[in-house]
DNA sequence: ATGTCC
């Protein structure tokens, strides 16, 4: 691999073949070491039609469907730019909302076993079937995926805040649930307000360190608070759509004229039927993974009430699955562009307009989920922030879930933590065990190596202290 | 990530 070091967290992917423009890749020289084959891809998207500026990689990049996870990749519509479904991925709108709770760990502390016995059966997740909120037919379903929490908070969930701190004020515009197909919908009926497996969670926190308190507060943070983060995205709903979309791209592909080096990197022109469908059926998808972040912090609301008395407000919510058309300066001059990232978290400075008015001056949380034995980190964009205002999403595996099951047992995983204080309610014992924190890589590098490159700013560390495992 | 293959 042709790897030139520009700094200390930032390596260039020399252009050759059919790449458009170079690679980028954010990282130290350790987590480097760790994305593999994943840089392939990095070059590979760096081929597609339109790419703008670079083919970026942020520190936890690893390998993915096409696209590596951790990639963003922009692309100019009036230059022929392409959207691709594997530049967002299978989980839609796979995001993180935080919620902050009027509430000490300890005054928490005597009760914290309750609360989790409380939680462990309000939190639909895993293989079974049904979510906190079944819509009332189709019809509904498709003002959940048309309005987002919009219609979530008509209907009687939740409260205004909801929306100002959400992304896109809860909802994306543009979702066209007639480009959502049948089997889809179908899906995504009985799915809401549900966490899903693998790395989604729900996990009760505490704020263990502030690194800059006049952000903090601004989010609503401090020292010793009680929080709780959802981790979880568009389940089975959103999984559908991109492998509808993939498999339509994969045939309208040939009559666009667009080669890619990996069938993976199924695309089409931005300004096309089939990308505009995709576009229109990933709104909907991101807006059915915004309810089900909102409808799983109204169960969480309800259960902190009834056991602890707090009240549960938002921080922030942020997808890292999605591309979204953002106003960006290339080379001094602003562009409209389609921006992918997937496992990749938007990061808007300072004083940008699409931020809420009380967090225009800070910036925009970035929260960035940890693994169950170590911490999470709440974040903030920065002023001339690189790769489009992108940052990292989270730890990113380096044990294949089958080596990480082999590696411990459930029970020995909960025991251990149980050990450290932290009180865990897996849906299953396998499951558990796959997402121990030896499988991924170390959250906090991760986290110096965006803030290093450049990208972010630390602003919060959360370490759990219960763990609702999806 | 995913009714881990229609």
């Amino acid at each position: 691999m042709d790897l030139t070091q520009i700094d200390r967290y930032e390596f260039r992917v020399e252009r050759r073949g059919a790449m458009r423009v170079p690679g980028v890749v954010f990282a130290s020289r350790a987590l480097l070491s760790d994305a593999g084959q994943s840089l392939e891809q990095v070059r590979n998207v760096a081929t597609l039609p339109g790419i703008v500026e670079a083919s970026y990689a942020m520190p936890d990049v690893h390998w993915g469907y096409g696209f590596p996870i951790g990639g963003v990749a922009a692309t100019d519509p009036a230059q022929g730019g392409v959207v691709s479904p594997g530049g967002v991925g299978f989980d839609i709108s796979c995001g993180v909302r935080l919620l902050a709770a009027d509430l000490t760990a300890q005054e928490l502390a005597p009760v914290l076993g309750r609360l989790m016995d409380a939680l462990d059966p309000a939190v639909p997740r895993g293989m079974t079937r049904g979510g906190v909120w079944t819509p009332h037919d189709r019809d509904e379903l498709r003002r959940i995926l048309t309005d987002g929490s919009r219609h979530a908070l008509e209907r009687g969930h939740g409260e205004q805040r909801d929306l100002d701190r959400c992304e896109d004020g809860g909802a994306v515009d543009g979702a066209d649930p007639g480009q959502v197909g049948e089997r889809a919908l179908e899906r995504g009926l009985h799915q809401v307000g549900s966490l899903g497996s693998g790395n989604h969670f729900l996990e009760v926190q505490r704020v263990a360190e502030v690194y800059d308190a006049p952000v903090a507060t601004a989010f609503g943070l401090h020292p010793g608070q009680v929080c709780v983060m959802i981790h979880c995205g568009s389940r089975g709903l959103g999984h559908q759509i991109c492998g509808d979309q993939v498999r339509r791209m994969e045939q309208t592909m040939r009559q666009y004229g667009i080669q890619v080096p990996d069938r993976q990197l199924a695309c089409a022109p931005v300004d096309s039927p089939a990308g505009q469908d995709y576009l229109a059926a990933m709104a909907a998808a991101a807006n059915y993974g915004r309810v089900n972040r909102h409808m799983l912090a109204e169960a969480a609301r309800r259960v902190f009430a009834e056991v602890t008395g707090a009240r549960l407000d938002l921080v922030y919510d942020i997808s890292h699955n999605l591309a979204k058309l953002e106003e960006h300066e290339v080379d001094g001059v602003p562009r409209w562009l389609c921006v992918h990232r997937k496992g990749a978290t938007r990061a808007l400075p300072p004083g940008h307009p699409d931020l809420p008015p009380d967090l225009r001056a800070t910036g925009q949380p970035v929260l960035i989920p940890g693994t169950m034995g170590t911490a999470s980190y709440v974040l903030t964009g920065v002023p001339g922030g690189r790769a489009f205002h992108s940052t990292c999403h989270g730890a990113g595996r380096v044990q294949s879930r089958h080596q990480a099951a082999r590696s411990v047992s459930g029970r020995q995983l909960r025991d251990r933590l149980e050990a450290q204080g932290i009180a865990v309610r897996p849906s299953s014992w396998r499951g558990l065990a796959e997402e121990h924190p030896g499988a991924y890589k170390d959250v906090a590098a991760v986290v110096e190596a965006g803030e290093g490159a450049g990208l972010c700013r630390s602003v919060a560390r959360l370490v759990p202290l219960g763990v609702v495992k999806g």
